[in-house]
DNA sequence: CTCTACGAATTTTTT
DNA sequence: ATTCGTAGAG
């Protein structure tokens, strides 16, 4: 008898409802905080401990790899022991996997490198020049999004109907050309990843039923998100199996503008004849008040599934609103706050700043840093995305594939060794002309001295360092080979003599790369035995990594509403609820994407444990003008019964009976207060009011002044005028 | 090749 | 306002 205690207690109703269904499809609607990952990690273990799946024959797909790592720790956690053949990845990570395995079958050499969305973009820009089509006509980015636009839809350049309209067609050949610059130097992108794979199983009938036989259980998380070509693969895998359990939230899904098809939640009825909805509505993360309000916010929707958020702890505070004069006195409230929230002791790592837009992170930060707060900003570069670790891996990378022509093209110069843009465009056209790469265009050239004598010397000399290091590092262990690259490449040395402190730290992140080669575990889900470099160099393209130095130091989470998605903070401020800055001035058009902003509101609200702070300004300086925008639709979607508005500024309306007595002798009467209001004082001289706190002798105010700054005065003893 | 100047854009991000 | 990228000059 297996004892099921662990696995069943801790859960609730409907979680062990779906945690025990018998195999079908299922669809696992889980709201905010309603323990989705506990549903999925104990389905999975019990699949394997009572219903004797071996772990061989599960595989779950995530979207980050940060959510495949905890998925695979709580298993184990759970389990007890190491589950190295239970396939849990992402989309991309597990398409990666199927390519190499099956590299033949896909029609891809099996030297193949993964590029990432900046390697793409160059790509493009390549191809456009080649193409002698002008930049700002046919904008690299645009042309980007247009093609991946299409892979995420499953749709070739070949499928694409010629319909006579030029942009469509100039369109059709820029893809078509970048399509056959891939092939030729083995690149595959991210959305090249997932339709390749969806190719090769739909292609192949013996791959696709080896693996329709092997995955008996397929779990699916953050399943809104999936785009037309994941699903496609999705229910290539398992259709007819029965064997499909999806977790999503329709009420989540705000990656729609970059392909997530929210529609794929509805349309798994249809898909999926006779599979089961299990609803989890109780809440484990927020207050009473919280979940109504935002409960009250997402019902501005249409069509969704329907779901209504439930907590057993108490109503908890009411959101407190407070109406910013403009976006400094914003990010005034906001730190002062947090300053309360520390001197009663609680952590600055549960607090959070959430905001629609990475421009609005500043004020902030200037805030904080004024007052010695420490602070994390999330977002920006990543380790593997830095350019001195880019081209370090690119020198890898050409020593794994010499066609990689991004790779070639990206160090060919760096450091600088006399091949310049002519050279190098001498380069491309010899490779177009032959359909090949740049690499072998590099030999021809030189085989028939088409290049001037210093060009061919510089290029044999680039040619020859790459030969060498191949045949050097040849069966080196993999950090021995990261090492001898970035040393024998001339890197550290070209980073040493740049200027300062800038190059002192890319020496310094060069040297890391050598040490995350060697923490590089190479076994780690390898059940194929790929070379350790590729795999490397495939981690680094797949998972780029930590943003900069992990610093688990007690810090102020500074983040997009986007990326607080699956995250939760005791004190959460929404700043910037402001009609044009969010819901953002691109959506408000576009009812689709009003309401991607609306779920973007709600997945905000709901990270929320203890405390909710909403921010508006009545004032924002936004590109260089002022604006007065109107406070954000999503605040008057709130019930008022839910609000309470945070007025630090005296209560002028106040009825007299409640208004206190003064003592003290202020020089200006309270009513003769405004914010905004022009005063002098003997010390400090001419200034603005920006907030008014307190009543009586209490009574301050943050004045900013024209010579001494910003400053908190007692009103009692400042001894102001006002100035007309 | 590096430096300067000018112009244009400016939601959200993972893989 | 600020940043970022390109074009043109030295």
């Amino acid at each position: 008898m297996i004892d099921v205690t662990d696995l069943l207690d801790p859960l609730n109703d409907a979680q062990r409802q779906a945690v025990t269904a018998p195999s079908q499809a299922m669809l696992v609607l889980a709201g905010a905080g309603s323990g989705k990952t506990r549903v999925l990690v104990h389905r999975i273990v019990w699949q394997i401990q009572v219903q004797g799946v071996s772990p061989h024959g599960i595989l779950a797909v995530t979207f980050t790899n940060k959510a495949a790592r905890e998925m695979r720790g709580r298993i184990e956690e759970l389990l007890q022991r190491p589950t190295h053949n239970l396939w849990i990845g992402t989309f991309h990570g597990l398409a990666h996997r199927l390519l190499r395995r099956h590299a033949n079958q896909a029609k891809l050499p099996e030297t193949f490198q993964v590029m990432d969305s900046a390697d793409q973009l160059r790509v493009i820009k390549r191809i456009l020049q080649g193409m002698n089509l002008d930049e700002a006509k046919w904008p690299p980015k645009q042309v980007q999004w247009f093609i991946n636009a299409q892979k995420d839809e499953g749709v070739r350049a070949r499928h694409m109907p010629e319909t006579g309209d030029l942009y469509q067609g100039q369109m059709i050949a820029i893809y078509r050309a970048y399509e056959e610059l891939c092939d030729r130097s083995g690149l595959v992108d991210f959305a090249e990843l997932l339709l390749r794979a969806h190719e090769l199983l739909r292609d192949n009938p013996d791959v696709l039923s080896f693996y329709q036989e092997r995955f008996q259980q397929v779990h699916v998380d953050e399943f809104q998100d999936t785009n037309t070509i994941q699903y496609a693969w999705l229910r290539l895998l398992t259709q007819d199996l029965n064997n499909l359990f999806v977790v999503g939230d329709d009420d989540q899904s705000i990656y729609g503008w970059r392909g997530a098809r929210i529609e794929n939640i509805y349309s798994f009825q249809k898909h999926f004849p006779g599979h089961e909805v299990i609803k989890l509505e109780q809440n484990y993360r927020s207050t009473g008040n919280i979940l109504k309000a935002a409960n009250q916010v997402i019902a501005h929707n249409e069509g969704r599934m329907g779901k209504e958020l439930w907590t057993e702890s108490g109503e908890g505070d009411p959101i407190s609103l407070y109406a910013a004069f403009n976006e400094q006195d914003e990010a005034f409230f906001v730190i002062e706050r947090i300053r309360a929230w520390i001197k009663e002791g609680g952590a600055r790592a549960d607090t959070a700043i959430l905001y629609r837009s990475n421009a609005q992170s500043r004020q902030f930060e200037e805030r904080l840093v004024v007052a010695g707060i420490p602070y994390r900003v999330y977002g920006g570069l990543r380790f593997f995305e830095r350019a001195e670790i880019k081209n370090a891996l690119a020198y890898l990378r050409l020593i794994a594939n010499r066609d990689d022509d991004v790779s070639f093209e990206r160090v060919v110069n760096t450091p600088t060794r006399g091949i310049g843009a002519k050279t190098v465009d001498d380069l491309r056209i010899i490779a177009r002309d032959r359909g090949t790469s740049l690499w072998r265009a590099a030999a021809i050239m030189l085989e028939h001295g088409m290049l001037s004598a210093r060009a061919g010397n510089a290029l044999a000399g680039f040619m020859q360092l790459i030969d060498r290091l191949a045949a050097e590092t040849q069966g080196m262990e993999l950090f021995e080979q990261v090492k001898r690259v970035v040393e024998k490449s001339g890197l550290i040395e070209f980073y040493q003599n740049s200027k300062g402190e800038q190059g002192e730290e890319k020496v310094e992140n060069l040297e890391e790369l050598v040490n995350a080669a060697r923490l590089f575990d190479p076994n780690i889900g390898n059940e194929d035995n790929l070379g350790p470099l590729e795999l490397f160099l495939a981690h680094a393209a797949l998972e780029a990594g930590e943003m900069q130095g992990e610093d688990f130091d007690d810090c102020v989470q500074l983040m997009t509403l986007h990326s607080a998605k699956g995250l939760e903070f005791k004190v959460v401020f929404m700043v910037g609820m402001e009609e044009g800055l969010f819901p953002s001035l691109q959506s408000v058009e576009d009812p689709k994407r009003l309401e991607e902003e609306r779920r973007l509101c709600y997945v905000g609200m709901t990270r929320a444990m203890q405390t909710l702070y909403m921010t508006y300004a009545e004032s924002r300086r936004l590109y260089g003008r002022e604006n007065y925008p109107r406070p954000s639709r999503f605040l008057r979607e709130i019930p008022a019964e839910f609000i309470q508005e945070v007025r630090l500024r005296a209560q002028v309306s106040r009825p007299a009976a409640a208004a206190p007595v003064r003592q003290a002798s202020a020089s200006l009467s309270v009513s003769q207060y405004k914010l905004g209001q022009r005063v002098s004082h003997t010390k400090f001289g001419e200034g603005v009011i920006l907030q008014l706190e307190g009543q009586g002798a209490q009574e301050r105010a943050q004045i900013n002044f024209k010579g001494a700054g910003v400053k908190w005065l007692m009103l009692a003893f400042a001894g102001l005028n006002a100035l007309s």
